[in-house]
DNA sequence: CTGCCCACC
DNA sequence: GGTGGGCAG
């Protein structure tokens, strides 16, 4: 983890979220990344790495009424450029998986579409993306249907370090992670999960740890719109207990 | 069984 | 566009 906390040394913070008055606010790693607000998710994409740092968006409840069928049409970010990373996804044994899930994007067709941008894809293992990965997506929906909204961040862990596919180099992250918060109510809460990209049989609460820590490995400064004390109390300690499960 | 994640053709 | 597979609920 040593060399990942050296890369973020450098952190360039930026108002995203907090220019729509979400009360969130996500910071970028690199001067040179690109940052784009689409209609429904944030991201900043990490050209060096071909993949987006983060992905960030509110779901509520209402968003999850399906009016919509899954895409399955992946294409550039038209709003960013070197995002053709297609050919380098092919045969390569990685998944396109998605950051922010296609499964999320049903309310619009818009937003649909896209979910399928190559800004919000990023080469997972198979197992990790059809596993693990979407057991915890299924049960955010299942936290968001139970708050009303929720506040998400998902995004790989990146690294010099990381071995590369295809010809435009895209990394391939070890960790991904997700960050979710929960503002309601007068004590919002918020939980993080840091997870090995690979298959995993174990209980999601295996992959918990606090905003703090995921804000240690990460470099990323999350929720600092939030009122300081609110914040440090919501991320000094991940609790998931506190988090209904079903 | 369906829904979601896809690859491949 | 279609088909097929893994996995979870």
């Amino acid at each position: 983890m040593n060399r990942i906390l050296l890369y973020f040394v450098i952190i360039i913070s930026s108002n995203l979220l907090g220019q729509n008055s979400k009360n969130i606010e996500i910071p970028t790693s690199n001067k040179k990344d690109t940052i784009i607000n689409h209609f429904a998710y944030s991201v900043s994409y990490n050209h060096k790495f071909r993949q987006a740092n983060w992905v960030a968006y509110q779901l509520t409840k209402k968003e999850l009424i399906k009016i919509v069928d899954r895409a399955d049409k992946f294409i550039p970010d038209p709003l960013i450029k070197g995002t053709d990373n297609a050919i380098d996804y092919k045969g390569s044994g990685f998944d396109r998986g998605h950051l922010a899930p296609a499964a999320d994007m049903r309310f619009s067709e818009i937003a649909m579409k896209e979910s399928f941008y190559f800004s919000n894809m990023t080469p997972q293992n198979p197992s990790f993306n059809r596993g693990i990965w979407n057991s915890l997506e299924e049960q955010t929906r299942k936290w968001t249907e139970k708050y009303d909204s929720l506040y998400i961040v998902a995004g790989p862990i990146l690294s010099d370090s990381l071995s590369k596919i295809g010809i435009h180099q895209i990394a391939v992250p070890k960790y991904f992670f997700k960050v979710i918060l929960d503002n309601r109510h007068k004590h919002p809460k918020a939980i993080a999960f840091l997870i090995l990209n690979e298959g995993s049989k174990e209980d999601l609460q295996k992959f918990v740890l606090s905003v703090d820590e995921l804000e240690r490995i990460t470099g990323y400064n999350f929720f600092s719109l939030l009122p300081d004390d609110i914040e440090i109390q919501i991320e000094k300690k991940s609790c998931y207990e506190c988090w209904e499960n079903n």
